[in-house]
DNA sequence: AGATTAATTCTACGTTCGTTGAATTACAAG
DNA sequence: CTTGTAATTCAACGAACGTAGAATTAATCT
């Protein structure tokens, strides 16, 4: 593929992303991502097989950088705590701080992606497939951190306590800008220094409240 | 309007409430709708005024009957603790538990609805103006109540705690199925006991790590 | 430079979309 | 039983949808 197709390829990828991420997968038209993408109508069909395929495509594109970064932050905690355990602060740490790292580098291309995570991933239709698909060979790694993190912790409390940090990372870093306006303005969606200043501490406490309850 | 109208109407609202949580507002069609209520395609556009009118109808309908819920479970915490505080647990009790009194109740019929909530609420588009005129007020009155279980914690960290609380309770109670996949079975969404026992404690943890973390 | 292939444009297909107005049936009041 | 209104059906509109094939331009290779 020339460089020029491979550009424009990126741009229909990128109008898709952000329009997908606004309007979900139905609520946006090929013609509307195309006319952003500023490319003709049937490129779409000549660069993917399908509006189905494309949104595959957005999805996949951002994944496998996103899941490296989050296995070598993990790595680098697992190093660090040879002899002794890490904290769980520390383990959530590395599971959300990747997310802080890629919008800090490259904000409008990101947001827009976690936006479509955190449809795809409250949505009860295939996007559970996909989320599946990428997201949970590492969110198992995770987990087994966890687990070590908290020996007398049962599953069942581990995979809940996971699932809580699920919903509120996602939502969080979808910037829907709800809490700005819930707050009046002394919180802001955009502000992820202080999302994950303060997520890990919150979650953490809260896998230590469910997992080991005797303090 | 005659009782058999007001039937056909709300089968009409149940069928759009069921098929708008699974496939989003551009997803469903009319005539999905209206087929899935055995009636006839016009007859949507005589009970509403759009599509768009229908979806709201949607989400207001059960707005109601959960605010109050809520508000009466507040009632019955501050009634509870005239002189000393409420824990922040029992309070967030107080904010889930009418869920889990509602699905107890029909499941069917609130399942569908709290999914679609969900959806919504991770939505960056036109979902925030209506999370926030139906949720708001109540959820003002709760950050309230917790600001005084919370004496010492500053606005910002009341409604970033209340941020992650809100997502880790739509994803839960959106019953995706998500978890169900990632623990195999160890725990399943459906099980909304299981959820209620420990939402509250996991997050009340969170509230307290990050609002009083003198420990 | 000419030939081959890749990338892009043009045009249009059949379908389905949200929505509407006129015709019809069910129902309530006099 | 008649009459008026509420509820429902029928048929159709223009527009926009996803997609595909043929034609055209741009790039690559010998």
């Amino acid at each position: 593929m020339s460089p020029k197709a491979q550009q424009t390829r990126q741009r229909i990828l990128d109008a898709a992303e952000q329009l997908f991420a606004r309007e979900g997968f139905s609520g946006v038209t090929v013609r509307q991502i195309m006319k952003k993408a500023e490319a003709d109508v049937a490129l779409a069909y000549y660069h993917f097989d399908s509006k189905r395929d494309l949104f595959d495509a957005v999805l996949l594109r951002r994944a496998e950088k996103l899941n490296a970064l989050r296995d070598k932050a993990l790595d680098e905690v697992e190093s660090r705590h040879q002899d002794d355990a890490p904290s769980v602060e520390e383990i959530i740490s590395a599971f959300t701080t990747p997310l802080l790292k890629l919008l800090a580098e490259d904000h409008e291309k990101w947001r827009h992606y976690f936006a479509l995570i955190a449809q795809v991933n409250s949505s009860t239709e295939w996007g559970g497939e996909l989320m599946t698909r990428y997201f949970d060979p590492l969110v198992k790694r995770f987990i087994a951190a966890l687990r070590r993190a908290l020996p007398d912790c049962s599953d069942e409390e581990l995979y809940w306590s996971y699932h809580f940090l699920s919903g509120a990372l996602t939502l969080s870093f979808a910037e829907t800008g709800r809490i700005d306006n819930l707050s009046g303005g002394v919180c802001q969606s955009s502000d992820m220094a202080s999302v994950s200043e303060r997520m890990p501490k919150f979650i953490a406490a809260g896998f230590e409240a469910l997992c080991a309850p005797k303090s």
